[in-house]
RNA sequence: UGACCUAUGGUGUAAUGGUAACACAGCAGAUUCUGGAUCUGUCGUUCAAGGUUCGAGUCCUUGUAGGUCAACCA
């Protein structure tokens, strides 16, 4: 009964839609489950596509299936092998295993074979019309497009102009090839959509070997039916394109790979859009693709997320079609639950205020026993040096206090974390009436949750001694905007226009020494402050940690902050 | 003013024609050497109007609202 509360597992929830289109077509048989996961290798993933990777593989695992990595790497002007990395790299660390790794690329050669068997069939067309003349004749949602002049050429004719664009007899742009279908088609993807196009770029995979690269419409459908994917699952803006996924499948008649369309994650206090976030890095109003306070996988790994608090998220968010905005509260509550396990404790004092015990004998000191995790007995124990001159923090004092704060203040009496009871008797000003020391007593029988009287007191603030303590920097995170929806904006007004000013506030602060010899990743829960994670800046004698995420803090609720 | 998708508490997600529930957030309390964690209680929900049915969140019709599509991007 007091067991640690277990993340829901997948098998005791209610099936999803996906789920449910899975296990109908078990039941009819077909026992086959094969997914992947197809980024674009032109930008760093985030935690829009930790849904759609949890998603996939996750199907995948539950139905005993397998789920590929492919990246969609047809057009050679936005990608880069750099992104193939950062990719593959955060897929691993979410904690999953793709059964093979593919690039759209290998399908260059299949591709072009097909695109030629449709123009044998009659199904396809060189355009010579410029990049205006295919968009002006291609009408509008409400007035249907008119043929090209192009649209009608021999099948002799298109084939021979076809060759000569992937010979690169043609400049960028003069020549596209285009499936015939139907130009007053209701939906504008069906108007004769172009298949290939002429781009002299060297490709990341394929170097100088192609001038003509495929369209995502064509390549999309036919990469999923040569790995013979069951269920293609993409986001609700390519509900769409599934006519024309269908179109080419059936017209080659290669397997019959299916589209389902999921709607895709959207957060509070955060832009998704890689066009949005590359514009971040660029201008540099963030560090990186990596800063903590980027929605990316890595960013999230900076600051100390962990793979199975992304899991946890994914799987609360739930699948469905409508559009949604989770709140951001729920991501830091998965993160939360996780690191309250698993999180060392430790004390750090972010605003120290110097405190004297007057009773404790000048030049001792002793060493105190904290416990690492109560969560975890496991986690063992350590032990901080206790003695005459400590820091707490300022915030853990006042003078003349409200009600209900059962922290320090002349007079009253405050446990010290997992050491003795303590009494304010003194306040000590500098020149400028500022507090600057409090002259305090403790009492000697308190040690270990006693008491000398057995009296009990409300308050419990943490310290770390002042001759051993040691300083290092904390990056306090917040929202990276101020408004809940950035996307969301007003007149003349653009995103960046939301960005939080204090999205980063760096401090110093004074640590117990212990956290001397902690590595790039390690995670702590600095007691009553925070989750935070050792910084790859972090060094021995340079130690810097980000806040993950702040503890749940209910004295702030209550003294109106 | 075309086609398609969607509409359930503040935010998400379930309920598969038969008592509208779960999580997060909120509120109240218990407990606690973290104002953490834990535990208990609690607030609050079917877009609208018709129809089918003994019975509709669910099916049908018509509205309304939101979203997607007019890159040689994916």
């Amino acid at each position: 009964m007091s067991e640690t509360k277990e993340i829901t597992p997948a098998a005791e929830r209610p099936l999803n839609f996906l789920e449910e289109i899975i296990e109908g077509a078990i039941a009819r048989g077909e026992t086959r489950v094969h997914t992947r996961f197809p980024p674009e290798p032109n930008g760093y993933l985030h935690i829009g596509h930790a849904k759609s990777i949890c998603l996939n593989f996750g199907l995948a695992r539950r139905y005993g299936g397998l789920c590929n990595l492919r990246f969609d790497d047809t057009n050679p002007v936005k990608e880069d092998v750099e992104y193939v990395d950062s990719i593959k790299e955060d897929v691993r660390w979410l904690g999953f295993q793709w059964a093979g790794e593919y690039y759209a690329s290998d399908y260059f050669d299949q591709l072009y074979t097909w695109a030629e068997e449709l123009i044998a069939k009659g199904k396809a067309y060189v355009d010579d019309q410029t990049q205006e003349e295919i968009r002006t004749s291609r009408g509008t949602v409400t007035v249907p497009g008119t043929g090209s002049p192009w649209r009608n050429r021999s099948v002799e004719e298109n084939l021979d102009l076809f060759r000569r664009m992937k010979a690169g007899e043609f400049p960028d742009g003069a020549k596209v090839l285009r499936a015939k279908i139907d130009m007053a088609h209701p939906n504008m993807l069906m108007r004769d959509p172009i298949m290939y196009r002429i781009l002299h770029t060297e490709h990341h995979r394929t170097g100088d070997k192609w001038c003509i690269y495929p369209m995502y419409d064509y390549a999309h459908g036919e990469s999923d039916s040569i790995e013979r994917i069951t269920h293609s699952i993409c986001t609700l803006e390519f509900d769409v394109h599934r006519p024309l996924y269908d179109w080419f499948i059936e017209e080659l008649g290669i397997f019959p790979s299916h589209q389902y369309e999921f709607a895709r994650l959207n957060l509070t206090y955060t832009v998704m859009s890689k066009r949005k976030l590359l514009q971040l890095v660029q201008e540099g109003v963030v560090r990186g693709w990596d800063d903590p306070r980027m929605p990316t996988i890595c960013g999230l790994r900076r600051k100390g997320y962990t793979p199975g608090s992304i899991r946890a998220f994914a799987e609360k968010v739930g699948v469905a079609k409508r559009d949604n905005v989770i709140d951001l509260g729920l991501l830091e509550f998965c993160v939360r639950e996780d690191l309250n396990r698993t999180a060392s404790r430790r004390m750090v004092v972010v605003n120290p205020l110097k405190v004297t015990i007057t009773n404790y004998p000048e030049g001792q000191s002793e060493e105190i026993e904290c416990v690492n995790n109560p969560e975890d007995e496991s986690a063992g124990m350590r032990k901080v040096a206790f003695a005459r001159e400590i820091y707490i923090d300022r915030d853990d004092f006042m003078e003349d206090p409200p009600k209900k704060y059962y922290r320090l203040s002349p007079g009253a009496e405050v446990r010290l974390r997992y050491s003795y009871l303590l009494r304010c008797d003194q306040v000590v000003r500098d020149a400028s009436g500022e507090v600057v020391e409090l002259l305090c007593t403790y009492d000697p029988q308190s040690k270990g949750g006693q008491s000398s009287d057995g009296r009990k007191v409300k308050g419990v603030i943490h310290w770390v001694p002042a001759a051993e303590a040691i300083e290092g920097e904390l990056r306090l995170y917040n929202s990276l905007f101020s408004r809940e929806n950035p996307d969301d904006v007003e007149e003349g007004k653009t995103f960046k226009d939301y960005l939080n000013p204090e999205s980063l506030v760096t401090v110093r602060a004074f640590m117990e020494p212990s956290l001397a010899t902690a590595a790039p990743g390690d995670k702590f829960q600095f007691e009553r402050v925070g989750y935070f994670c050792a910084d790859p800046d972090s060094a021995p004698g340079k130690l810097v940690f980000n806040r993950t995420v702040g503890l749940k803090d209910s004295w702030a609720k209550i003294s109106g902050k």
